[in-house]
DNA sequence: AAGACTCTTGACAGCGCTGTCATCCAGTCG
DNA sequence: CGACTGGATGACAGCGCTGTCAAGAGTCTT
């Protein structure tokens, strides 16, 4: 009974029961081939004197762990604590415990990260790559399972769990385009983010589908945090052919774009973010979103993880998830009658996304 | 070079840089006493083979560990996120790790992660204890060092750290009253949660201070969520004597007072929130918060465990940080002139907390 | 009834590392 | 110049557990 003394030992239990230790360890991993009577002698000692396996000897002799690391930028971002919760939770229903490290916003931890998490013997990583074609990444061991979410990096051969970052900008920037928006201001954070670049290439191709020119005065990339949206956007609604709506490529931009729009009393310019985040539903208007589901992801991830590390060969699979657009209102209003038109409607016709990439 | 083939062990490394292997321990270990010559060949066989300690048999041999357990209600929520992510920075200055626990929001797993942390060895714990006399809170091990964070718990002789909750609440309504409010509702979550008991005393406190009775009617503690207190709050605001002002004891709840002020369509009700959240800034009007800044406290907590962790003997303390309340608007809205007086001003003077919390 | 199995159980050798204690050697000192 | 000191290094015994292999005890065949 009570609350085990540290310090009880396999040994302890095997003699209170009066059988071996191995047999204690049988009973302990639910071997089979234990004689009811026996494992009942056994468990009995171990509920009597409390004793519990000590993890760490255990996955030296065994060689395996019951430990996953997830990597991701920050734990305070709701989206990946959300991902956090999903991987704890289906860690623990197999017995498995999560060690979590934050890159930080600049991933400047993520090469010690991936080092510790290996030394510590993980068996396996869920890792949200922060930046694409960082060549961090190119430290993933591959020695164990690994599986990549919400972002690919330049690494091949892994499994990447996303959304479909693409379809879902360029459907977000077509209900736009649809109550009637021509300019349409994008919103990103760098296009180092794989989701991000794939985002800008939705926007440009909606735009492209419906023949509106994209304008890359009003395209900006180098959303660092909410502090530069706000900031980047606030002279563009105040410029000689404002945007009359703004796609946002993150939570975290679009509660800067929301704070802009908010700051400047304009509730007149449409808005469309990608990825919902809380009281989205009571900004004025209320934010209309395109929900990633998160935990759809990072279910679909640890699926994929879990399979991998009880042994199940898979060919690395590039698993792309749809996501929803929920219509709360900024992203249906329309545009002003007088809106002006695209500044440069005669003058080009396309821009590619190379071009807005410089 | 590369990336350390797994399997390479001390002996390799030993092998590698003619030494025995106690000496490649002593270098790894940056113990004293090792020949700088000597220390840089074997430094140089660690490099080439790409040798990785092997953390199991590290922390079976040495009998330490260097993890940490941190146990919080809910990874998604941001205030918990920061405490992790707090937790992890430190821990990994000192070179730990972190091990998350998520009881979930009826902290079914508390119990469960309390045993599964102490089996893994966890050199320490930071726990924000699920509901106050939870009994589950009695089986905290007493063998290692445990700093309580945000909440108290029944349990005796541990670190707590946490905000002042009782003045902050106090000083919030006060705030409130300051600005002409006599009809002030209290949202909360259950009253098992120490904190949410010690702000309903700080409100009652600021109340009893000014001579206005407390209202059990506006006072509700049933919010198991922000979806609660939006349904919670709308009856009370057709009332026939509705509350000018809301003070929101949590900002989940907080989440769901804006959330029924907006779909109300009411601006002119006041509102205090306790903890600081994402957008408060944002709502209409924005927000007024008290922060109890969560990185501060979490640090505080942290600089407690390393501490113990270390082995400073401390004698158990009860840290409570001071607060700060942010005025952005809806705490400093004026009740309206017509306002009606509180309804039981003849009948009764006073509520003890006694009696509001049957 | 002897051989062939199957089920239970135990002895024992590590897993990779650290702590203890012994050893060796270059200086120091009386 | 021999005893003495302290730094540098190594031999070795575990840490607590699991995997392997063998042995003992029944059970089933033919």
């Amino acid at each position: 009974m009570g609350n085990g003394a540290a310090g009880v030992t396999i040994y302890d239990v095997a003699q209170a029961a009066g059988v071996s230790i191995k047999t204690v360890s049988r009973v302990i991993n639910g071997a089979p081939n234990v004689r009811p009577g026996t494992a009942a002698a056994v468990q009995r000692a171990i509920d009597d004197l409390g004793y519990r396996p000590n993890a760490a000897a255990r996955s030296l002799a065994a060689g395996r762990n019951d430990t996953i690391g997830v990597i991701v930028d920050r734990l305070q971002d709701p989206f990946f604590g959300q991902i956090v919760a999903v991987a704890e939770a289906r860690a623990l229903e197999l017995g498995m415990d999560v060690l979590v490290a934050s890159t930080g916003v600049e991933g400047h931890r993520a090469t010690a990260h991936l080092a510790r998490l290996v030394q510590r013997g993980v068996a396996g990583m869920l890792i949200a790559p922060f930046g694409d074609d960082d060549p961090i990444w190119r430290e993933i061991p591959r020695d164990r399972p690994v599986v990549l979410i919400d972002r690919r990096c330049g690494v091949q051969g892994l499994d990447v769990v996303r959304a479909d970052d693409e379809q879902a900008a360029k459907a977000a920037v077509e209900h736009l385009i649809t109550h009637g928006h021509k300019r349409i201001a994008f919103l990103g954070a760098p296009l180092r983010f794989s989701t991000v670049s794939d985002r800008l290439d939705g926007y440009l191709a909606a735009l492209a589908a419906h023949g509106i020119p994209a304008d890359p005065t009003i395209i900006e990339t180098h959303c660092a945090d909410a502090t530069d949206s706000t900031q980047l956007l606030r002279p563009r609604l105040d410029a000689a052919a404002p945007p009359t709506a703004v796609f946002s490529s993150t939570p975290m931009i679009a509660e800067g774009v929301v704070r802009a729009l908010a700051l400047a009393g304009r509730r007149d310019v449409a808005h469309v973010a990608f990825g919902d985040f809380p009281l989205a539903d009571v900004t004025s208007p209320p934010t209309t979103v395109i929900d990633q589901c998160p935990e759809t992801l990072a279910h679909a991830a640890m699926d994929r993880l879990l399979a991998r590390i009880s042994g199940t060969e898979l060919a690395p699979e590039d698993i792309v998830l749809p996501t929803r657009l929920i219509p709360r209102g900024s992203g249906e209003l329309l545009p002003p009658p007088d809106a002006p038109q695209t500044r440069n409607d005669m003058k080009r016709t396309k821009v590619t996304a190379m071009e807005v990439r410089q």
